[in-house]
DNA sequence: AACCCGGGGAT
DNA sequence: ATCCCAGGGTT
């Protein structure tokens, strides 16, 4: 550390202490860094749907969809739950199987449960959402950050909505050395994420500070020469934006190999379909009976037929998926036998839907 | 605290 | 090929 501190440096001083003398003397004060993030969200934000309305249903819904999930990604089927289910009550009394079809191909399905689960108990309470942070945390699929977001969003609730934006724009304010997924890193950023929410209006600088990390404080390339806080940055002024956040835990990608077997109806247009355990890979949804192993299985020679290799991957495996032609007999209450033109009413996992596209078409043809 | 859960786009 | 995303639940 050079003597002098920078002028980026001095600012940020200036800035913390700030921060500190709002907390303890005013509420209403409102961080400098603030001030200038709302005055570029206020400009700069985009047009989302969900940005023109403070109702807590197409909100919640909206958070959790993009809950590790691009806006690219989540918006086709927020539209769709919502022309489906115009209300929270419309959800709550929907087929189980309804609703996982409507998540299939966004992921994580657990969310798709819990949502289904959490619009009853909010149908069974009246349809009115819980009206604090703290009592959405008790939602299944509500953790502290989509109860945040809720609650600032809809009733101006003065709580920081802390996301993995918050995470990398908060890291990088701070220059933060100590790792944001233990204890202390998560602190720092809680601590300083929760001083800058502008309690006139919180549910407006949480989402400028999310839309910020989106759009300009990106995790490759962060924008710095258009960023409304680059003053107040000590990453920026360092130039150690892209060594931000510091994470402890890494990614391992485990190689894998899924067997699928194909069981065929006597009758010749049917197949053996089962729907995966809860909890899970893929739980709920509806698959083609399969096995792990190890390694590639070693061919026998022996089977009618055989796809594949299919390659799919995962944030934590790379799954390499093979389908035989089974000429045993099935057992389990979790399956039934499915005709061919039906498969795609079914929620299927993305391997399953890109497995079928290609099986589905070679053996109906063969009858 | 560690681990599990999908899928896809950006780089 | 790697990273990581508008996280939460379970153990």
């Amino acid at each position: 550390m050079p003597d002098a501190l920078t002028t980026s440096e001095a600012n940020h001083a200036v800035l913390v202490e700030t921060e500190i003398q709002a907390v303890n003397e005013d509420v209403n004060e409102v961080h400098p860094l603030t001030i200038s993030l709302c005055t570029w969200y206020a400009k700069c934000r985009r047009d989302l749907p969900w940005r023109k309305t403070r109702d807590p249903y197409p909100i919640w819904l909206s958070e959790v969809i993009l809950q590790q999930t691009r806006v690219d990604q989540g918006l086709a089927y927020w539209e769709r739950f919502l022309e489906e289910f115009p209300r929270v009550e419309d959800l709550a009394r929907a087929d189980s199987e309804r609703v996982m079809k409507l998540w299939q191909g966004l992921g994580y399905y657990s969310r798709a449960r819990n949502v289904h689960k959490a619009a009853q108990a909010v149908a069974a309470a009246g349809g009115r959402f819980p009206s604090c942070a703290s009592e959405l945390c008790d939602l299944p699929g509500v953790g502290p950050y989509t109860a945040a977001a809720v609650a600032s969003i809809c009733y101006n609730e003065p709580v920081a909505a802390v996301d993995g934006n918050v995470i990398r724009v908060v890291s990088r304010l701070l220059d933060l050395e100590l790792p944001v997924d233990r204890a202390p890193g998560r602190g720092a950023i809680e601590g300083l994420a929760q001083a800058m929410v502008d309690r006139n209006d919180p549910g407006t600088s949480n989402q400028a500070m999310m839309e910020l990390g989106a759009m300009v404080c990106s995790p490759k390339a962060p924008k710095c020469s258009d960023c409304p806080v680059a003053s107040g940055c000590l990453a920026a002024a360092r130039g150690t934006a892209l060594e931000r956040p510091v994470k402890h835990t890494r990614t391992r990608v485990e190689n894998v190999h899924f067997t699928f077997a194909l069981h065929l109806h006597p009758s010749g247009d049917q197949v053996w379909m089962e729907r995966r355990p809860a909890g899970g890979i893929w739980g709920e949804l509806w698959s083609l009976p399969f096995t792990e192993t190890p390694d590639e299985p070693q061919k026998n020679g022996l089977e009618a037929k055989s796809w594949g290799p299919f390659k799919h991957e995962l944030s934590h495996r790379r799954i390499t998926a093979s389908c035989h032609l089974s000429e045993q007999g099935v057992e389990g209450a979790s399956g039934r036998w499915v005709d061919f033109e039906d498969v795609g009413e079914y929620a299927l996992h993305r391997l399953m839907e890109r497995m079928w596209e290609q099986i589905g078409p070679e053996i109906a043809g063969k009858r």
